[in-house]
This record gives structure tokens, C-alpha cells and sequence, in this order.
DNA sequence: CCCGTTTGCCAACAACCGTTGACTTGATCT
DNA sequence: AGATCAAGTCAACGGTTGTTGGCAAACGGG
């Protein structure tokens, strides 16, 4: 397939549309106000996208691009995970759109899921010392990673803006690290019973 | 002040309106929708509440209510906060209805800010080793007890949907414990320094 | 050079939203 | 009983939004 004549264009709708989303939500930005800051016709939005659903799914279409960890040693493996996603969410507007979606779209939310399960499930499923309990680590590792992001970026609580991105990472490292090949949490002993009691 | 006649009516708009506000976020949670729930004109609304905002403020008046952990040994505290933020958003619409609104509006993340600083923040300055790294020791907290409700109540990953209160509680209690009274991490000896470089 | 296709703009529609004001009903007090 | 005021209903306005179809200009192959 020849490249498009209109491709500068769609180009430009998209990271009109990603800054549009990542800073104010689905709902709050208008499909007029995307194509006002891309110098276009809304109209043109909607031949190239569809709808506003289909513009948000080119414009969210995301990688978490998670390194190979084979050469990492295991005990180091939350330092490198935390680093990474902190500087994944430095730099890119898509996460900060697709999680200010997420939280009220259950298509943006549904990504949100497959994002997690198909990329932190199997570096927990790599290095959990039980298997069995490896999607519920990947699960603990996007609590602590999605609660840090939502509380410095987008909630803005002024402790966690204050970190240094060094400092953050060695707040979060021994977390995650501990969420991956720590000692499990049995939790069941003192009141209930491991699913439904 | 006596009890007004209106009272009954003013309550079914609450409570409906942290119905809706907590299911659909702020933009989508219409008045009608919200005035229908409550079996009332939307202009009822208007006239108790003054616009949308200020129902959404009555709404969302929210308080973690921490209990005393004055009689709980400084190495147990980690387990009692994890449980009684659990139960905290297990019984209530109104974490739920802020959380989701704060990801968009400004006005009630400032109210999640005010929430966490002047709740968590007395509870670390209390326990914390160090007087100095009280407040970021809050705010580690605050990322993951709402990264986990995030996950768990709104994105609903399925890892974390799964766990039991019990066994919730258990993955997070060291977690919450470790940001409370554990070892301070640095985190600027490797590539930075504290604070502005 | 001409004709079909792509690209873009303009105006408008239909739906929905928050909000308002006027009117009716019902209770309360003298 | 009649006056007063709160409580509730109804219809509408102004604005915004996603979306559509028609029309003009630019482009490119024959």
C-alpha cells in the first residue's frame, strides 16, 4: 500500500487527539476541539476515524514495550520494572489518555485489561516462584503502578508529584519486586477462606 | 433548625445521585437520569442543589473515617489500615463516585488531595520513623490503596476482582506497613539528586 | 488537457444537556 | 376558612455535541 496523500493529516488528528484525551477524558474532548487544534474540519475526523470511538481507538492504541528481562537478575528485575514504567509514562501521552478513558468507557477499560494481562502476566509468569499465583502477582503490580500514575499525574497529590523520578523508583522497586518473587500472601487464615468461603 | 418537609426528597436525590455519579462518572451521569432514579422533576434538583456541581459536592462529601489506631501496635498497623480501607469501599458509592469524577474534574481532585493529606497524612506523621518523610510516606500509601481500588472497583482486572477481602488484605497490609514504618528509600544516589537537580 | 478521485470546507440537523421561570398542588397557621 | 408559603410539575430556552451530505478545489493518470 502507497502512502496516502492525507497522511500528514491523520498524523496530525491523532496527536491532537491524544493530547485532547490524555488531558481532559473522553467525554470533555469534543471532537471540534481536536480538529480546531489539528487545523482541520471536524468532518475530516469522521471520514478518517469513523466516529469519535474509532478516533479513540487509533489515538489509544498502546504498547507498554517492556524490555527483555533474561538478562536482569531476578532480585533486580523490580528496579528495572519501575524505572520502565516511569519512564513510559514521562514520555507518552497515550497512557494518560487511555487511563483518564478507562476509568469511565469499559472499551478503554477492557484494553486497560488485555495491556496488563498480555504484557506484566508473563514476566510474572517467567519469574513467580509458584506458578499458580503468577496472574494474581501481575495483578498486584498494576495496582501499585496504576495507583502511582493516577495519584502523580493525573490526581496530582503533591508527595508523589514532589518525588524525583529516582526517588520514586526506589519507592516503588522493593514493592514490586516483593509483589513478583516475595512470599506470597495466603491471607485466608484468620477470618475466611481462599475464593468463595 | 426544624426538619424540613423536603427532607425525604433531598435524601432520594443523594442517594441516587451517588448511584449514578459512582456508575458513570461526573459528564455521564446526567440530572435527568439522576431526577428519574429519585422519582422527581429534574428541576428539583436545581432548586435543592443549585446546579450540577454543587449536587455533585453534597454528593461526594466523603471521610475515610480512620479509627483510632492509638491501641494497635506500631508493627500491626499496615494490616488494620488495609482492612479498613477495604471495608471502606466495599459498603460505600461515595469513594467510588469521587474516584471516578477526580479523574476528570478538577474541583474533586483537589477534594481526593484534601481526603488523603489531612486523613493519612496525621496517621504517618504519627508512625513514621522519620518526621521529614512523613508526608511522601502518605502519599505511598494514598498510590497504592487507590491503585487497588482502581484495579480492583473500576478497571475491574481480573487477578484482583478475584481476591478475597482476606486475601486482599494480606497482599497489601506489608505493602502499606513497609511505606509507613519500613526503611526511607533514597533512590537519588544513582542518577540524580533530591528534589531539582 | 481532461476526467475521475481524493482532500477539504461549509452549513445544517437531530439529539441531548443543564438550567430557568411560570404555574398548580398541598400543607400549615391564624 | 382563607391566606401564606413550601413542594412539586410542566414546558421551554439556549447551547453544545456527534454526525451527515453537498459542494469546491487540488491532484494525478491517460
Amino acid at each position: 500500500m502507497t502512502a496516502r496523500r492525507s497522511d500528514a493529516t491523520r498524523a496530525a488528528i491523532l496527536v491532537a487527539a491524544r493530547e485532547r484525551f490524555a488531558a481532559d477524558g473522553f467525554e470533555r474532548a469534543t471532537i471540534r476541539a481536536i480538529a480546531a487544534d489539528a487545523r482541520i474540519d471536524p468532518s475530516m475526523v469522521m471520514r478518517y476515524y469513523g466516529n469519535k470511538e474509532g478516533l479513540f481507538a487509533a489515538a489509544a492504541d498502546f504498547d507498554l514495550r517492556l524490555p527483555d528481562l533474561g538478562d536482569i537478575a531476578a532480585d533486580r528485575v523490580g528496579t528495572a520494572l519501575a524505572r520502565h514504567f516511569l519512564d513510559r509514562w514521562e514520555g507518552d501521552d497515550t497512557l494518560m489518555a487511555l487511563l483518564r478513558t478507562a476509568v469511565t468507557k469499559e472499551a478503554a477499560a477492557e484494553r486497560m485489561r488485555s495491556v496488563f494481562a498480555q504484557q506484566v502476566g508473563p514476566v510474572a509468569a517467567r519469574l513467580a516462584p509458584d506458578p499458580g499465583q503468577a496472574a494474581t502477582r501481575a495483578g498486584m503490580i498494576a495496582t501499585q503502578m496504576l495507583g502511582f500514575a493516577l495519584c502523580r499525574y493525573i490526581l496530582r497529590l503533591p508527595p508523589v508529584v514532589t518525588l524525583s523520578p529516582d526517588e520514586a523508583a526506589a519507592w516503588l522497586a522493593p514493592t514490586i519486586q516483593h509483589y513478583l518473587t516475595g512470599e506470597a500472601a495466603a491471607g485466608a487464615e484468620e477470618t475466611g477462606r481462599r475464593g468463595q468461603p
